[in-house]
DNA sequence: TGTTAGCACTCTTTCCAGTTGAGTGCTAAA
DNA sequence: TTTAGCACTCAACTGGAAAGAGTGCTAACA
C-alpha cells in the first residue's frame, strides 16, 4: 500500500461520502490534484479492489469503499480538525438555554450531536451501579407505610414506598437506616456483597424488618441498572440517500424501538474510548449498512456513560469524531454544573 | 342521502381501508351483496362524489373517500364490535408481565395500542397539576443542604436539593415543612394562589427561608406541568402504503421529535371523551393525511390523561375505537394497582 | 321511472427496444 | 511506468405500443 494508493483511496472515500455516488477514475483525476491521468488511477483502483478496499456494483460503475476501505480511511487517512470556537460557543449556549435539570443534560446532548452531525445520536446516561451509595433515609407516609429515599454520589435520588411490617414501627425503620448507612456508605451498588448483607441482617435482628430492607436495597440496585437512553435525530437519517428505501427505514426504526438492544450495544463499548464500528463489523442485523461511533465520558476518573453517533457507513467520520471528542471532555463539565 | 347511498359509501370505505387501492363499481358489486349492477353503483358513486363524500384521482380511476366521507363513516356507519375476551386476557397478561413501576404502565399501554392497531400510539401520562398536594418533607443531606421530598395523591414523588441559607438550620426547614403542609395539603398544585403563598410567608417569618420554600414549591409545580408522553410503534406506520414515500415518513418522524407539539395536541383533546380527527380536519402540518383518535381516561372521576392512535386516514377506525374504549376504562384499574 | 347492458373513451401501468453516457479493462505506444 | 485510445458493459432514460381498469353516456328494458 504505497502512498499514491493511499491518496487515491482517501480521494475516493471523501468523494463518495460527499456525493453518495460511485466514483470513477475521471472524477478523481479532475477533482483531486494527483498529477496522474485517469488511466493510471484506473490501474490503482483495480489494485485497491483486489486488496479489498474498494467494491464494484457492476462492470461499468465507479467504485465505492468497502468496510475495509472505510476502516483504513478512519484509522490512517482521516484528516483531523478541531472544533471551531464558534461551534463550541454555540454548544455552550444550547446547554445554557435549554437545560434545567440533570436529566435534560443528556437529552440536550443527544439533540446537539444529531443536529451537528445530521445523524442519529445515542446517549447512555450514567448508571447508578457505577456511583457510590451515599445514604438511605426513611420518611413516614402513614401508619403502615414509609418512603425510602436513596441517594448516590452521582446526584441521583430514588424513592420507593415500603410497607411497615406488622409489629414494627417507623422508629424501627430509622434505626434500620442507621445500620444500612453504616454498612453500605461509599460502596458502589454492584459491590454490595452477600457478606455485607449478612452483617446487616444480624445487626437488624428482626426478620421481617430485614426483608423490608432487602427489598429497598434490591430496588435501588434494580433502578441503578436501569440506565437511561436518549435518542436524537431519528429523522435526520432519512435525508441520506441510502435510506430512500422504506424497507430499510423500517428496519432501522424497529431497531430504535428496541431500547434494551441499543443499551446493550452501547454498554458493550463502555470504557473503550473513542471507537468506530463500520458496516459489516456490526453484528446486529439492521446495522450492517451503518457505522457506529462511540465514546465514553468520565467525571473525575469515574465512568459516566456513552455517547454515540449512528449513521450510514458513508457518514462524515471526521466531523463526528471531532464532535464526540469535544463532547467527551465537555460533558463532564456540564454534568458537574447540574449536579448537587 | 338515502340508505342505498349509505351502504355503498360504507362498502367503499371498508374496501379502501382494506386494500388501499381506489375502488371501482365492479369491485363493490362483486364483493358486497347490494343487489344492483355496477352501472347503478356508478350512478350512485357519481352522486356521492357530487355531495363531497368521495374523490377521484383522474377520470378513469376508482373512488377514494374524502375526509367528509370518512367523517360520515365514522359517525354513522361504523359497525361496533366489542373486544374479544381473549384479547382482553392478553392485554392483562402483558401488563402483568412487563410492568413493574407506575411509569411503565404508560409505556406498556403505548406498546399495546400500537401493537393491536398497527399504528402509532401516544399516551399522555397524568400531570401532577391535576393531583392534590399531599405532603412535603425535608431530609438532611449535609450541613448546608437538605433534600425536599414532595408527594401527591396520584402516587408521584419528586425530590429536589435545596441549599440551607446562612443563619438557618435544618430544624428551621422542618418547622417550615409543618407550615407548608398545613397550608397546602389537599390543594391541587394549580390551585395554589398568591394569597396562600402570602400566608406561608407570614408564618415562616424569615425571608431567606421563605425563598427556599418558594423555590421548592415552584419546582414541584414545574415538574407537575411536565406531562410525560410515551410514543409507541413509530415503525408500524411504515407498513402502510401511504408511507412508502420517504419524504412523508420524514415529515411525520420530524413531528414525532417535537414532543411539546404532540403534548399540546393531546392536551387540547383532554376531557373530550373519544374523539376522531380526520385528515384535513387536523390543523397540524404533517398530519393532514392522518387521522387521530383520542380518548381521555379517568380515575375516580379525576382526569388522568389522554391515550391516542395516530394512523393514515385509511386506518381501521372500528378496531381502534374498540380498543381505546376498552383501554379507557381499563387503564384506571391498572394504574390503581401500581399506585401506592 | 329506476335499472341495466353496451360501448366509446380516458388514463395508468407495463413492457419493450433503442439510445445515451459514464465508466471500465485491455493493449500498444511513449 | 505512464498514458492515449478503443471496444465493451451496464444503468438510466426515452418513446411508443398494448393491456387493463374504470368511467360516463346512451338507449333499451321491467
Amino acid at each position: 500500500m504505497d502512498e499514491r494508493k493511499q491518496r487515491i483511496l482517501q480521494a475516493i472515500v471523501q468523494d463518495y461520502i460527499e456525493s453518495a455516488e460511485p466514483v470513477g477514475s475521471r472524477t478523481i483525476a479532475r477533482r483531486h490534484d494527483l498529477g496522474v491521468s485517469p488511466a493510471t488511477i484506473r490501474n490503482e483502483m483495480a489494485d485497491l479492489e483486489m486488496l479489498g478496499y474498494l467494491e464494484h456494483i457492476h462492470t461499468s460503475s465507479g467504485r465505492i469503499p468497502s468496510s475495509k476501505g472505510y476502516r483504513f480511511y478512519v484509522d490512517d487517512l482521516l484528516p483531523s480538525k478541531p472544533l471551531e470556537e464558534e461551534e463550541k460557543a454555540l454548544i455552550d449556549k444550547w446547554y445554557m438555554e435549554r437545560v434545567r435539570r440533570i436529566d435534560e443534560v443528556f437529552q440536550e446532548t443527544a439533540r446537539i450531536i444529531s443536529h451537528v452531525t445530521k445523524n442519529v445520536s445515542l446517549v447512555l446516561a450514567p448508571q447508578m451501579t457505577q456511583a457510590a451509595f451515599r445514604c438511605l433515609q426513611f420518611l413516614p407516609l402513614d401508619e403502615r407505610r414509609a418512603i425510602a429515599v436513596i441517594m448516590t454520589d452521582a446526584g441521583f435520588i430514588e424513592n420507593k414506598i415500603v410497607p411497615i411490617p406488622d409489629g414494627a414501627a417507623f422508629e424501627d425503620f430509622q434505626r434500620m437506616a442507621l445500620v444500612i448507612n453504616g454498612c453500605l456508605a461509599g460502596h458502589t451498588l454492584d459491590a454490595i456483597s452477600p457478606a455485607v448483607m449478612k452483617t446487616i441482617r444480624e445487626e437488624i435482628g428482626d426478620e421481617s424488618l430485614f426483608e423490608a430492607a432487602q427489598e429497598v436495597i434490591h430496588r435501588s440496585l434494580d433502578t441503578g441498572k436501569r440506565e437511561r437512553l436518549y435518542l436524537g435525530g431519528t429523522s435526520e437519517i432519512l435525508s441520506q440517500p441510502e435510506f430512500h428505501d422504506v424497507e430499510k427505514v423500517k428496519e432501522i426504526l424497529l431497531m430504535f424501538e428496541e431500547e434494551q438492544l441499543l443499551k446493550d450495544i452501547l454498554h458493550a463499548h463502555l470504557g473503550e474510548g473513542l471507537k468506530v464500528t463500520i458496516g459489516k463489523e456490526n453484528e446486529v442485523r439492521g446495522m450492517q449498512e451503518c457505522s457506529l461511533m462511540t465514546a465514553t465520558y468520565h467525571l473525575d476518573g469515574e465512568l459516566l456513560g456513552t455517547i454515540a453517533v449512528l449513521g450510514p457507513t458513508r457518514m462524515e467520520y471526521g466531523k463526528a469524531m471531532t464532535l464526540l471528542n469535544y463532547m467527551n471532555g465537555h460533558l463532564a463539565d456540564v454534568v458537574k454544573k447540574f449536579r448537587w
